[in-house]
DNA sequence: GATGAATGAGCATTCATTCAT
DNA sequence: TATGAATGAATGCTCATTCAT
């Protein structure tokens, strides 16, 4: 599969990489506070303190400082994802599933507006795979590793309940997150995400635990997370 | 909240009626087959074969026309969800799940695009709760209405496991729909939504039954739901 | 051959029409004074005294105007010479060759550098056939004509002989013209181009005339053509 | 008048020719491959390999590069024909014609779509003399080069008549270019222009020769001119 | 000399909306 | 009531040219 690259030059000089920086900086600010409405080329170039011109230096139209975009914090989020996952010295499985759905609140909960649109711009352009993809691989590189250790509890996911898991999660996450919801930052959602973390790690299984005997303890929970 | 009404003027003559839906099915398709991009007054007219001074004479503005459709969509995915569950004559448990899943597949099956679209629009009028609501009632009644029969499996569930519930499994069906996936239409698929709801309707529960007593049966599935 | 349409919609109320008429009108005078360089949309709306919204209500873009209006030229060349021709109530071989030679200079005698860029719009659009077909059919025309009466000077043309002709002819005049050259408007230039015509249209034969024997009589030119 | 110096500084070290010289060529390219639409300095330094200030360097502006173009071609052309020219070692009226035909229709043969371009630069410039002069000037030699010998058929001829002759030879093979023809290369084509050019030849004369007594032989023409 | 990042005026085009008929 | 011609602000994008390095 080809990946196409939103770029239009390299920068070779140093100061580029700022200019760059200042156009990225800039979308994401139009994007958050004003919408995809108003985010237009003239206005990120304002925005950044840099002319229409240079803009289109780097980039070769506006959907593609979109694509840029997405694909940044697609990254930031996988790497945030995995860096808090390896962050857990001794990752037992009750620390684990809260680790993962904290990391996941944390990516998700910031510039959501933005990070909406720039979802939306990869899908529009035929590129949902590179959104599933990473996600994918997280969850998987977590359920492996866990399979590996102990008696794991998440021995049998089947790649469609893998699916469905992924989805069922960020579905939940991104919907409140949208909807402003009150529940945002409460004990008691983070509490159904992980459960519901557990719960689609075994729905493959044949063997199940009971709800009261899955591994999650007392969680403490910062308002803002 | 006030209820906005996007409305110019109440249709009074049946002529009027058929305008309206004229430019309801226009938008729609437009919306469907081009996107947003090229959801146009002029071409809604256009297409509805009417002037675009009558469309003005109907819709205060651009967005007045989202907002409506998007009230009207809503209905009928509320709708059919409940029609759906009273058909079932006899419902016992272990249909009532899959019932709920196939109608919420049916109701998100067709016009995808459109639908996005819509419910982006009443986001960002600040309607999201018109969104959320009447999908919550529809839970809630299926589940109060469970609860009062039997011994019943949804007694406990709390407001926030609700809200998990809920979008965890539209996150679910959204995703794959708008993705294409290829799991669409398929048994497995279905299943896991359908042990999605029943173990999200245990969640808030101390005392849960074992996957293994969960009130499905052998499900038979066509492949065209 | 399909038939390009460049306008976009057929005026339906009286207003349009002078409306697209001052468009041309605009068009026409920066085409000549400024040149295809300042030939901009904005400009030609400007001065066409319309917004530049219903400038596009007429031509779906820039190129279609130029397309449009080389048409209406080329119409008016055909049917000046055309007219010019059957103007000659008795139109013997001796003034038919002047005729044809003052209806080209005239045509070609105004407006010269907006004619340029028309002609060169058909040509960049693949439709320089357009170009030359009426001047080759009015040249037939003639020729046909010609050979019906009497023993008649045309009889034998090849052609690929009609072919060098015309554009002999329309070079020669087109260079004149945009060369502003000071032979425009001479009795001298003009029999020159009345001596290629006559000379042209025989040159498929075998047995000619000698040139004191071609059909010129004393001319009498006006010097404003 | 004037002779306008489109350098911006003489070449003084034989790098400097190089890169004249890789801008005239990426500049002729563009032009003949892309049109005056695409015909942008940026493009051209990124095609000759230099950078856009360099360019800035060897000329002042744009249009600089144009005039400058256009001077080349116009030396080679003249250049083409009078070698062609010198080339028949006896040329006696028979086959100069013909070589004079041949010659030009080389010469406009190959980049035509680049050497309109420069032909109109020219033109818009004020400076339609210097591409009027040297073919003039061409064919008046040759023509006093005929008179001077034997009888010559070209004694007569008036500066007027060489005026339209010249424009009606080139108009002829300009269009043909321009339009594509099927025409070109075919050996009848050739033959039309070469009687055209004798017969332009004499039509100043008082005292002509018969068609079938003007100088031209079996023709003998590869398809490939 | 050479480089290339930056500039910004300029242009094509769209589309929500108004209002005279 | 319906029509549709007209409006013009807004926006994506190009490209000639400059100038600091």
């Amino acid at each position: 599969m080809q990946h196409i690259d939103p770029y239009r030059k390299k920068p070779s000089q140093p100061r580029s990489e700022g200019t760059i920086e200042a156009i990225f900086e800039a979308a994401a600010r139009i994007l958050q506070t004003q919408g995809l409405g108003r985010f237009n080329t003239n206005a990120i170039a304002r925005v950044a303190g840099v002319s229409i011109g240079t803009l289109y230096q780097y980039f070769p139209d506006k959907n593609a400082i979109l694509i840029a975009m997405a694909r940044r914090e697609l990254n930031k989020v996988s790497q945030a994802i995995i860096g808090s996952i390896n962050a857990e010295l001794t990752p037992d499985d009750s620390e684990l599933g809260r680790s993962v759905v904290r990391a996941l609140l944390k990516a998700f909960g910031g510039r959501q507006r933005m990070r909406k649109v720039l979802i939306e711009a990869l899908i529009a352009n035929g590129l949902s795979d590179e959104l599933t993809r990473p996600v994918e691989e997280v969850l998987q590189t977590i359920l492996t590793r866990q399979s590996r250790s102990q008696g794991g509890y998440f021995k049998t996911l089947t790649p469609i309940g893998l699916y469905v898991m992924t989805r069922a999660m960020i579905g939940a996450i991104r919907s409140a997150v949208m909807e402003q919801s009150s529940h945002l930052g409460t004990a008691a959602f983070e509490n159904e995400l992980v459960k519901l973390f557990f719960y689609c790690a075994h729905s493959g299984s044949d063997d199940l635990p009971r709800f009261d005997q899955l591994p999650w303890s007392t969680p403490s929970i910062d308002k803002n997370p």
